[in-house]
DNA sequence: GTCTATATACCGATAGAC
DNA sequence: GTCTATCGGTATATAGAC
């Protein structure tokens, strides 16, 4: 994994850190988080989240006042994380290409906590009528955010030539949704099945003549 | 929308009329299958299942059992018609891009049943410790069947220089993760927002030199 | 601080009415 | 055939014990 990827993971933290000060109320979140995401929010019995923190089904609602607060809130910093994450990576030194290779990196590593969250509201968006109304107007501010970084991004990435032709919003679109697959896969698929690297999902945005390293050898 | 594509449909459709003869439980299926594609097994209700199709709540229990009997049903259909999808297609005469063109057309379809029954398995495997153990099974099998002729249609491709060089099941997997991920697009976004065609979802699969039309000019 | 015990509500499934 | 009424089980949330 490359140095940028780590780096963004890293920032990624210390915001869920800075969000969420107390330990015991990330530790349930970050729980809470596995267990939405495995079950769905209907699915999921506050006695599950409660085991797997280590606590007893009452011990909970000394935090949460009710299963929909603890769920809001982790769409609350999903919504907050998705957004910064592609914030982070047009921040690093690179090129546009670049830039997108260490965000899907990042986003496709199997421990970071900024791919749990994008699991969960993969789940949440897709049984989003029985989600609180409050969660469902967080994840739809949410969903445009990324791409307020993201398409311009592309736009930089297809004037260098890096980035292949076409309409921005739609590449956007079809690169989140490809996330979105790969991280279901990644949930219901045991460990040890192959999966694509990085080169492989990102070949449908590379312009042509691209090496797949951020070097174009058309022209530019 | 080519000749083909209409031809997976066709025989999708007519695959699970003989499955299903009775129409009035092809009715409860169909509106079901939409209920659990957006609320899951557990945020469905019997009561919204009985609504969508136009009956009582208690009607439901004449045809069916229980709600996961509803559900394993369908997952049974959906097992059938996913393998029986890929299947048709490497039935149709072509090179092996088209004929994964033609299939990728035919899933990618709004209107499609073998679409809708593809969105309930998403779901589903998403949430998958919540459901009934006979459906996890018979969607563990399901899971298999799409890769036994996918996987020999790419290695088909890649001797013919059609389609990339790599593992050829990291490539299927990849395949259908994106396929899963653009499902999830749909459902949760209204009609109008830009979508990808096939060529650009196809486009990690293609071969060096490939022009879209099953012509090579380089080797892999 | 953390757990155990309980009330309250909801939903799946049944049975009986029309 | 189709619906209404109801029973029983389960899960949320509370309150009180240690």
């Amino acid at each position: 994994m490359s140095e940028q990827s780590k780096l963004l993971e890293q920032r990624f933290n210390e915001g869920f850190e800075m969000m969420v000060p107390d330990a015991a109320i990330r530790k349930i979140i970050l729980n809470a988080t596995d267990v939405f995401a495995r079950k769905g929010l209907t699915g999921a019995k506050i006695k599950d989240i409660a085991a797997t923190a280590g606590f007893s089904q009452g011990f909970i609602y000394n935090y949460f006042p009710s299963k929909d607060a603890i769920f809001t809130k982790i769409v609350e910093l999903a919504a907050q994380g998705a957004g910064d994450a592609v914030k982070y990576a047009c921040e690093l030194q690179g090129t546009p290409y670049q830039k997108i290779y260490w965000l899907t990196e990042a986003l496709l590593s199997p421990d970071s906590i900024a791919m749990q969250h994008w699991r969960l509201i993969m789940v949440q968006t897709a049984t989003s009528e029985a989600i609180p109304e409050e969660a469902k107007q967080i994840a739809q501010s949410m969903a445009r955010k990324p791409f307020e970084y993201f398409v311009p991004l592309i736009k930089e990435g297809q004037a260098a030539g890096e980035i292949v032709a076409g309409d921005a919003l739609m590449l956007a679109i079809t690169y989140f949704s490809f996330i979105q697959g790969l991280g279901i896969t990644k949930i219901q698929t045991s460990a040890g099945i192959p999966f694509p690297p990085v080169e492989t999902v990102l070949r449908f945005l590379e312009g042509k003549g691209h090496d797949g390293k951020g070097n174009v050898n058309g022209t530019v």
